[in-house]
DNA sequence: CCTCCCTATCGAGCAATGCTCAATAGCGGC
DNA sequence: GCCGCTATTGAGCATTGCTCGATAGGGAGG
């Protein structure tokens, strides 16, 4: 028997075609595990190429996470955009449901690369960029053009409140989301109620 | 001159004292630094020991760090004892009141330990726990014994609000606590009402 | 004050893993 | 069919979490 290792040969992709595949696998990755289980080594195995050519695409493990990260929160905001020329409670109302949905869709995904344990603050950073961008369609569904800072706040706030309860109702219930939808559209009335004043 | 480098002498503590040097130590650096980049090496180097003790007491990084989140926990959770019969309201109002004097006073310790980059599930899992202790303090200030899934659902996710809401809020400004504890409050009443529906 | 023993403490070294750099080879363009 | 650009690799370095056998501080008993 020969001594070869049955190495897939070498193939060559675009920049653009490799950067997307590497992505993809740690898309892929991190609906099974922690990012800090993620190990280059094995993000390389997966592709079929060395470490090394990771290290080429993002110089540093951090880049790469990053960049895994905000493709994620992409597809959120692109899942999440907003009815054009509706009544603005109907507007807030497919926004909250284009959440929940997604949610719903991609639990673990958004588990992992949102609230499961995060490495760098980097990520937070992404994260907290995508709940602005979040708010902002809210302000937006509201017809409100420039918000108090109390109220920005308070958003931004009732954001991190759906997306608990969004994350824990969809891992006990099973279904019920119209249920869902509407207590948080509801809370998020009183909320902006209560921070106008 | 001589060659010896000044090391400190060695000096033999209780295991219990020890161990409460090294969270000590944890807690204050987590201020600074996010925990990943909180090095065994530095951690006994500022102990004055060697590494391998740290690995005595503390058998891997992360129970290391477990320990020391846990700590973190226990004084948030000491910082916000109910009133004792009192109305209600007041009980609630207390809490919260508490809650946010807390975050103002250890606004970077909390952060680093709780929002920060965290590296661990298992880090994950202490902050649910005591979020959910939380929740019950909630439930205990207003008499609410056995809660609707629901309920309990909403008021954790009532928590998550009100950590961004006052982390976010004490990073801004530097004073208006009461008006945010009220609003705090507020919120919370609204949710309850919600969710009890 | 001396001795003994328990265990707190250390030093050296291993393995995993993030990262670097010079060298190689596939593919598009002439 | 050749050439050059660049995608790709392999070998190796440094850091860092972690292990293990050896050492020594200090309290208990004489």
């Amino acid at each position: 028997m020969t001594g070869t290792t049955d190495r897939p040969p070498r193939v060559r992709r675009t920049a653009e075609d490799r950067r997307r595949q590497l992505i993809g696998i740690g898309l892929e990755m991190l609906t099974t595990m922690a990012f800090h289980q993620v190990t280059v080594d094995e993000v390389a195995r997966r592709a079929g190429i060395s470490r090394s050519l990771l290290f080429h695409y993002f110089p540093t493990k951090r880049d790469y996470y990053a960049a895994v990260v905000r493709a994620a929160a992409r597809r959120l905001l692109r899942a999440t955009v907003p009815l054009e020329g509706a009544e603005p409670a109907d507007r807030l109302r497919a926004t909250v449901d284009a959440y929940v949905a997604f949610i719903r869709r991609r639990r673990e995904a958004y588990v992992s690369v949102f609230r499961a344990p995060r490495q760098d603050e980097w990520i937070l950073e992404i994260h907290e960029e995508t709940q602005n961008a979040l708010s902002h369609k809210v302000f937006e569904a509201l017809g409100i053009d420039s918000p108090e800072e109390t109220l920005v706040l308070a958003v931004r706030a009732w954001w991190a409140f759906a997306e608990h309860l969004c994350v824990d109702w969809t891992a006990r219930r099973d279904g019920g989301d119209e249920e869902l939808a509407a207590m948080l559209v509801d809370t998020l009335t009183d909320v902006v109620r209560r921070a106008a004043v």
